[in-house]
DNA sequence: TGCATTTCAGACATCACGTCTTTATCCTAG
DNA sequence: CTAGGATAAAGACGTGATGTCTGAAATGCA
């Protein structure tokens, strides 16, 4: 059975965390936020970590700064609708349904919650094909 | 930043796959499901997936049955669960309900569904701290 | 009792992934 | 314009996870 890579790492999404929070940062500003108490040996690691988030598509490097500046090009719920994907391929054929139902029995779902939810429903049955 | 190792691996899933469809089974019958073409080089393999599966309490082997019989001690929803808290703990800090949203959002629901889920969510406003 | 099957313990190869090293390149202070 | 510090770029490396396989001991059956 062969072993497939991750989307990201976890080490590649901490560097991702911290761009989502900021934006547009370089690499000596992300390798601060994520070793304070760095003695500056993490650089080439965090250098590293966003060459293959760039090779894989999930971050942009503009070039044309200097120093290189960094965004993501994958949002955090991009990345959540992935992972949920990919969890429902392992365990569901692929279908998301049986997660929903799995969530919404097992969240402590507030009143307030339960009532957001139904207007996200009343939304979609409004809506059915608007683009959002 | 440590590795975490997967809390079940893919080859140890296909395992878990067929005890769930199947229920009580030997190493042989599971081999014989997975490597339908298989020389009998992959017992082992199997025996081992089992094996680490049984050190972490996912699968119970009953030695008092010959062959040993072995039988699933997680089931298909409580994986899910799991791993959608995983999931939550990665991007959500932990939260479920931001993965509900998502969900709820990318899922082309059905009007029956849409229902559904709705009767779902009365349930719990009408019981509130039942057992289910 | 002999044989086939199963059990048990452990070895092994590959690869993912986090980290570090080295060299080339670039900007800026003086 | 040059020297020095910072950055960019390419690659090496160690550890550990994971899938697979080997060999020997144990067990049941003909």
């Amino acid at each position: 059975m062969a072993r497939t890579p991750q989307d990201i790492t976890d080490a590649e999404l901490a560097v991702l965390q911290v761009l989502w929070d900021r934006g547009r940062e370089t690499i000596r500003e992300l390798t601060d936020t994520l070793y304070p108490s760095g003695t500056g040996v993490h650089y080439a690691t965090v250098q590293k970590l966003l060459e293959r988030l760039e090779a894989k598509k999930f971050v942009k490097r503009d070039r044309t700064a200097w120093p290189h500046r960094f965004e993501p090009l994958i949002g955090r719920d991009d990345l959540i609708s992935r992972r949920l994907q990919l969890t429902a391929d392992k365990l569901c054929e692929g279908a998301l349904a049986p997660l929903l139902t799995n969530l919404v029995r097992a969240t402590r779902l507030s009143p307030e919650e339960r009532q957001s939810l139904r207007s996200l429903l009343d939304d979609l049955d409004r809506e059915p094909k608007a683009k959002r």
